[in-house]
DNA sequence: CGACTACTTGATGTTTATCAAAGCAAGTGG
DNA sequence: CCACTTGCTTTGATAAACATCAAGTAGTCG
């Protein structure tokens, strides 16, 4: 029942494009919801009911071949955007990957409102053009790098994103440790590696120097540079 | 010189969202512009100066690493829309792989008559959303398929996206022909293969009976259902 | 304490890249 | 019109990277 005067994310989510006043007719039809790690929000190939802001919590974007094999197609923080409006099908499931807390609307609800807020809209496409660059250079990172080049990438850009909003001009080059909100194996889906790759990679960089291994989730970055040269 | 009454595209690019009037104005801030297989319209990691629409042609977008590797993340068709509005630098080059025809606008004029025209920017928004989606499928490919898979793929995906607009229920299994816009190297960088292995799995697929290989740039679809079991 | 799960490590195998050479179509100049 | 160059493609031999298969280890939860 949050509403979204308190909420953590208002001035960072989509809905800073809005007034008060709208902002309290978007909270009229959105409603939080909780999920558990595992928990699925969406499913790939299902019709795109709804749509959704993260509040707390990471999530991951995933497709899948008939086969079972796994591809991690995106991953979502707080103040992220998640489901596809206008119409269509999803073609990648939703699924929290850690505890997580998101504002959950109807999708025609949703679009409704945007269309009538073209604020909201233009928010919501410089996000979306933000996130097909992000994809974009995802693309070099499974096209063309090596399984090294790809952990050390892996690890500078969960760094980035982890970081607490408001210090982003923090940590430049010392030490940072980081709380993975991912298994091994949900990193190899990231990389398209398999779980023994990435673990040998992982120790590697340890047996190097170059981070540190304190326990399962988490790690530290000893030398920032050196991953920084290692990602290609 | 074209005008926008008569321009091929009117109806399928972004400017659908536009009255007569309004495409009028549109009209007045952008030009046409020729382009030769291999010149390139943006550059990577260049200040975004200007947007476009593609009128004719096939042209990629292109990313590669500092030692020379490259990922093409997408190719555009006539009535696709380029270039990155709202600020930024581009994370991609643009360049045309045939003979091409594109309508150039200065970005920052076609910002501000975007933001006065909802309606423009929710057609953009739409197709950006379009376009990630098939982005993001697209990784599966990059990330989880193999050699023979990703082959199987791109010649399904070029049948679909070179078939004449207005006439796509047709050839639904029958033979196809396609003049493939790209060269083998080419095909290989938007695969994340070698030339050697895309040329491996061509003689395959034409030794197997799937496709027949008439000349270098043209690919004949013989059997479609095979070919679409060997996609994965 | 024991079972469970996630991760690590090792041995081996497959796929695809790399290196090298030859073929082929298109164009050029004699 | 023909030899010759040029650029792309194909084919072959070998090597490297990564996957697969198979134990083994270490936290975690009952």
């Amino acid at each position: 029942m949050g509403s979204c005067e308190t909420c953590v994310v208002r001035n960072r989510a989509i809905c800073a494009a809005l007034d008060s006043d709208e902002v309290g007719v978007l909270n009229a039809i959105g409603r939080s919801r909780v999920l558990a790690p595992g928990e699925s929000l969406i499913w790939e190939g299902d019709d795109s009911v709804l749509v959704a802001n993260v509040i707390e919590g990471v999530l991951k974007l995933s497709t899948g071949t008939e086969d079972g094999r796994e591809q991690i197609v995106g991953m979502v923080f707080p103040s992220d955007f998640i489901g596809r409006p206008f119409g269509g099908t999803t073609t990648h499931g939703v699924t929290a990957l850690t505890d997580a807390k998101v504002c959950v609307f109807n999708r025609s609800d949703f679009d409704a409102f945007a269309r009538q807020h073209p604020a909201l809209e233009h928010k919501l496409l410089r996000r979306t053009l933000n996130e097909l660059d992000r994809t974009r250079r995802w693309m070099l990172l499974l096209g063309r790098k090596s399984a090294s080049e790809k952990v050390a990438s892996f690890l500078l850009e969960i760094a980035e994103r982890m970081a607490t909003p408001g210090c982003e001009e923090l940590q430049p080059q010392g030490e940072m440790r980081i709380d993975l909100p991912v298994s091994r194996q949900q990193i190899a889906d990231v990389l398209g590696l398999t779980i023994e790759t990435v673990s040998r990679q992982f120790t590697r960089l340890k047996t190097d120097g170059v981070i540190d291994l304190p326990s399962r989730r988490e790690v530290a970055i000893l030398n920032r540079a050196a991953l920084a040269a290692e990602a290609g």
